[in-house]
DNA sequence: CCGCGTCATTCAGGTTAATGTCAGGTCGAT
DNA sequence: ATCGACCTGACATTAACCTGAATGACGCGG
């Protein structure tokens, strides 16, 4: 399932994250609504976590637009608890449900599993990128029809290229990925996880720049 | 497709008995838990309408002993809108989905199609994965022929892979299957009961993904 | 209430493959 | 030509995984 989780907090944000992918599903996150209305017009995704409170912008305006434009993806709000006339606000404003914070991250687990499991059966959106088919919800990929095997740190670093296929991901952005806080890193890794990569996908699928990152190369050439 | 509606209240239970039939399913309409679980003995049904609030007892508790016995029938809650915590418990008891009271009667079609709908998907019930041939309604399976018994934990695990063939499954997604949510686990027993179905049902049907998880192989090696 | 069998769970020891590091090479910019 | 950035084959380490066997829980017939 695809998952695109509204959250400024950090640590909130990286533990739900985490949380969300340790349950098999794809997560994007972004920080702030102007990134989550690109974020939705570009991708389609099977559930919104959406925190009320951010930098710029009311979540409800976003909710409501975003119901508006005819998008029906079901929307869990994050909310403080003392906020009550939030929650019958945003239900109001078209949510499916909420979670108060401060919440036990099995419970979100629980309720992220309620919308997976009425999702299931329908097909899940391919990502094609050259010769390559990729799956984010099943965690699969073809190449040229032939299913092709990522190990865990392969795919965490390819799924990022994959949410953001064409941006330049810098270096730390791709640690990030691979290591959970921040860890610093001396050694080479990265190169080396590029290069499996590619000797599994194809020398062309991702671009370096030198001195600034990389990036997926998201035409056929 | 085959509908037990559990629901003491004779107004809201005739409304949902029709519009369920309108749609074109069957239904048994039982007003107490204890004829509730004489059907769920008697009948396989596709899926089940609890309401919580009975007369002779909880309905959660049925929830439970009926996954315990490894019943796995699609499970949908009606329940009121200010019983937050009911609901979470239902998810975390094993329901599949929950409907507020009260409900629009469209609503409750759209849910019930989406059950169906998952049924539907193969008209011919019978699953065939390799050698494999897998009834999900009769929970029985054969291998090149020759049926296979497997326990009620054995099957809780299997059923997941059938339903999503190919998909990557993390541990924390099997787990569920296996036990109620949150129960946290400590031991290998998702890796003991991998090994017995391997046993079972052939060495390369599940394929292990390192750090990742599991998923059932959909084609013949 | 007691034995019996079945199933669920844990444990221990062996096996395997993902992972991070390094070394030596290639490539590109200046 | 030089230097730094990047690439990639090889390898030791070690967590992750597998599985036979021991232990515990549960239900059933007598």
């Amino acid at each position: 399932m695809r998952v695109l989780l509204i959250e400024d907090t950090t640590g909130l944000g990286e533990a739900v994250r985490d949380q969300i992918r340790d349950d098999g599903h794809a997560v994007d996150w972004v920080q702030s609504l102007s990134f989550a209305e690109v974020s939705v017009k570009a991708t389609s995704y099977n559930l919104i976590l959406l925190d009320l409170m951010l930098p710029d912008g009311n979540g409800f305006d976003f909710l409501k637009s975003l119901r508006k434009s005819g998008n029906s993806t079901p929307v869990i709000i994050l909310t403080a608890r003392d906020q009550v006339s939030d929650r019958i606000e945003g239900l109001n404003a078209g949510a499916d449900d909420y979670l108060i914070k401060p919440f036990d991250l099995s419970e979100l687990s629980a309720r992220v599993g309620a919308v997976a499991r009425r999702y299931r059966g329908d097909p899940n959106p391919l990502v094609k990128i050259g010769h390559l088919e990729i799956d984010l919800c099943e965690h699969r990929i073809r190449a040229n029809g032939q299913a092709v095997e990522l190990t865990a740190r392969e795919w965490a670093l390819f799924e990022g290229f994959v949410q953001r296929p064409g941006t330049l991901l810098s270096r730390s952005q791709l640690e990030d990925r691979l290591y959970q806080f921040g860890a610093e890193i001396e050694s080479n890794t990265i190169e080396v996880y590029i290069s499996r990569l590619r000797k599994k996908l194809g020398r062309d699928v991702i671009i370096t720049v030198r001195n600034m990152g990389y990036r997926l190369e998201t035409y056929e050439h």
